[in-house]
DNA sequence: AACAGCATTCGATAATACCGAAAGGAATAG
DNA sequence: CTATTCCTTTCGGTATTATCGAATGCTGTT
């Protein structure tokens, strides 16, 4: 079709992770199946233009600070960041929680924010996408998305038991998206990480699909049934200003 | 030469800035001189790797999620900020001062890592990158660089007269740069912004080269000459201990 | 209802990226 | 110290691929 250069390029920076985070040319060619020689044409291309970096010495290439710079830009124009900085920041720090905003994309969520910076920290570094189906953003978007959708999601998704808690269990997750539809909040207690317990709220756009959530998470003791009553409204509004906000118009009842 | 497909793509990826995130394909046609169906193609295609994302109703693009996920990855295994994450967040916590990392790029201060997550927020968004000659960081590697590196980095940048005591004068600045290379580091006080004053300390990699820098920032009260005796030589320390791990080995003096 | 402006599609052409081989370097082994 | 190996980088011919300009289709405006 159209612009497999430019495909070959983002397949490239693609093979760039957190376990791998410096190729060479000649380990990138056979990931890909590409020529040495076609690779680095590509390799030394993305390099001029600072979308990666080569190491002088062991001649091994990193990310470049291009993508820094155009991942942090990108952060800070997302619409659905701009709605949910003002109001996340706030109850965050009113409620002495970690406030996050999130998508789903590709099967994951990806944090495009959050109050935390600790976890932007090399040493506790998880990345910035993390499963769906156990992370209070994940539960609050799949428990509004359309049921076909999310059967297909489960089914091309790992269900991996992080921790004792977690829920693997397609029948069960299906039973929590439903008591998540009635609370209109998602719960998800120390199913990811053992000691973090988390509250989401999906965030819907224009004609009511979900366009992200947003989740304030904290320790155990934070998150004693008497206080999720006290935080889980205040979520609500949040998420509430965020969709409207995004274009979002409820329904009117009479209908 | 080569890969001017690739060249092309991050040539659309470079018009997108904070002042005009959302770009329509004939304006990008017109921007870089190229035909619209030309500029389709690449368009299209950096959309499908999601490094640009369309919304349906207006057709204007936008930065993809792809180079939120890269740029985080960038920065979280960028070496610099491995090696100065720990001893900067203990600093800026222990100094209740904001603690940032950068580098000189392309005449300009790129802010790798920063404790203020303030910062990244879309209020007071101005980007990643700062005028070097008067930040902290900025200062701190020109007073370290080769002088006629230096000479020419200031003939090319435009030395903006941001708050009432920036200097602007070069030769003030060349001399303001050899004071920081007596005290070992630089202290910029609302040259950037009226309220925030900075003490910046570069660090050095393989060859004595300055690699970037790290600075302590806070309101004008917490950095009279008093609280900055105290400062300095812990972020002179730092400083030190971050070279170290970059690959500086200290020149014996008896040479 | 006609127009204007834009995104998108399409086909022929010419340029460009691809491949495979060879040269140049660096590190290790003999 | 030399030989060997591995990898990066360079090079030229070929075929694929991106490019351009025009045509089409869509949307919102006059």
């Amino acid at each position: 079709m159209s612009q497999q250069s430019i495909h070959r390029a983002t397949q490239v920076l693609g093979l760039f992770t957190f376990e791998k985070p410096s190729w060479r040319v000649s380990d990138i060619a056979k990931a890909l199946g590409l020529a040495v020689g076609t690779t680095h044409g590509i390799v030394s291309a993305l390099e001029r233009c600072e979308f990666l970096a080569q190491d002088p010495a062991s001649k091994e290439y990193k990310l470049g600070l291009k993508l820094l710079e155009l991942g942090a830009l990108q952060s800070v124009t997302f619409s659905l960041n701009r709605k949910a900085a003002t109001p996340i920041n706030y109850l965050s720090r009113h409620t002495s929680t970690i406030g996050r905003v999130g998508v789903l994309n590709n099967d994951v969520v990806l944090t495009t924010m959050s109050t935390d910076h600790q976890e932007w920290h090399p040493s506790s570094y998880i990345g910035p996408t993390v499963p769906a189906f156990c992370t209070g953003i994940g539960r609050a978007i799949l428990a509004y998305m359309p049921g076909e959708e999310v059967i297909a999601h489960l089914a091309r998704v790992k269900l991996h038991q992080y921790t004792s808690k977690t829920l693997t269990d397609p029948v069960r997750l299906r039973a929590e998206f439903t008591a998540t539809r009635e609370r209109g909040y998602s719960l998800v207690y120390g199913e990811t990480l053992v000691h973090l317990d988390t509250i989401g709220v999906p965030v819907f756009g224009p004609e009511g699909r979900v366009v992200g959530a947003v989740s304030l998470s904290g320790n155990p003791g934070q998150f004693a049934s008497g206080d999720v009553a006290e935080l889980a409204p205040q979520l609500l509004d949040a998420a509430m200003e965020i969709s409207t906000h995004m274009g979002y118009r409820p329904q009117p009842h009479f209908l």
